[in-house]
DNA sequence: GTTTTCCTTTGACCTAAATCAAAAAGGGAT
DNA sequence: ATCCCTTTTTGATTTAGGTCAAAGGAAAAC
């Protein structure tokens, strides 16, 4: 999914506003297992995934990574604190895949967001989306057990479950790898 | 904290605009364990706390409640999906103690969405905030142990904690009541 | 092809927290 | 003060999932 059918897809831009909004953003081919953001930095550009797929993980003291949450195609990745209120972000951000991916910075988003009111709007469509992806994990995290962790993983990720290796699935899933490989047999 | 005040400390509103805003909600005393909300139905309002606190909570098939999240004064409370999606609610909405609240309904809200761009940023700028939050508990409850998710607690809802029952601030951080009482002492 | 490296599975044991159950402590109402 | 009801604490036991360790498999590098 392009950048502009995504766009479509929530809010229904002129084709003029289409254009102005789509070249403030930066088309990129970025290899796989990429860092795109690392722990401590401030993000300075929101991602939308064209093709390819990434992630954002936390890096523990005892050096274990645990994964935040899977990135997939017509998707904005971005550590969202880190770029939304420019404070230092408390996970990587890295790619997956090769993937092909729109990047836009910081002031050039708040530009567009202050320019055009039905930017805006997508902006708060997209975070309410997200929020209410986010609450439905900590539902799955917070009173599910295992097994169901899992089954709620291959609804949300379908595509994604069977691309990545399984430990970064379960630390999404908030367990071990050897847990995770018992519960898929 | 009043309403005006709290849009005031995000948007530098006119005070015509306030005036507009404001007059929208509807400003209601709501006494303790009033139930704004049932599961499976679709919440109409949104809620601005002035006074008192609220709590969100799932009830499991076998019939335990768990508290999703607690709000305090001078937020937003709501259950989010139900409300900004129109979709029918996974959690009961109710007051924990008598509440001075301001209500607007679904209809009202994107009236001033569609009005005002800086409402929509607003409403943007609310909804980032909620995200972290929930990112935030997120991270508490996926790689904390008990007693730091208690910590966590403490240091997002330091008023709160000590005024509402030990089981459900023991559901809300996913543990058992009893294991809270142990890790106070 | 063979080797190296990475990823997944399996096994034995351990531990944090859940469960079950009952006692203790508060807090209102009368 | 006493009684009733709710909330919290304490104790004994169980269990889901973690940890540690090693063996298979699969894929990339040589």
């Amino acid at each position: 999914m392009n950048l502009s059918d995504f766009l479509l897809s929530i809010i229904a831009f002129s084709p003029d506003e289409l254009q102005d909004i789509t070249s403030h953003f930066e088309k990129e081919n970025i290899p796989k297992d990429t860092l795109l953001i690392a722990q401590g930095q401030i993000s300075k550009k929101l991602y939308f995934i064209e093709k390819g797929m990434g992630r954002s993980y936390y890096l523990k003291e005892d050096g274990k990574e645990v994964t935040q949450w899977f990135f997939g195609v017509g998707k904005f990745m971005s550590s969202v604190d880190s770029f939304f209120q420019q404070s230092s972000s408390l996970y990587y951000l890295e790619t997956l895949e090769d993937s092909v991916i729109y990047s836009i910075s910081n002031e050039k988003m708040d530009l567009l967001f202050s320019k055009y009111h039905k930017m805006e709007k997508l902006g708060r469509l997209v975070s309410i989306e997200m929020l209410t992806k986010v609450v439905n994990k900590l539902n799955a995290i917070q009173f599910q057990t295992a097994r169901e962790r899992y089954d709620y993983m291959l609804a949300e990720f379908p595509d994604i479950s069977y691309r990545v290796p399984l430990g970064h699935i379960a630390s999404y899933l908030g367990m071990t790898q050897e847990t995770l490989s018992r519960i898929r047999k």
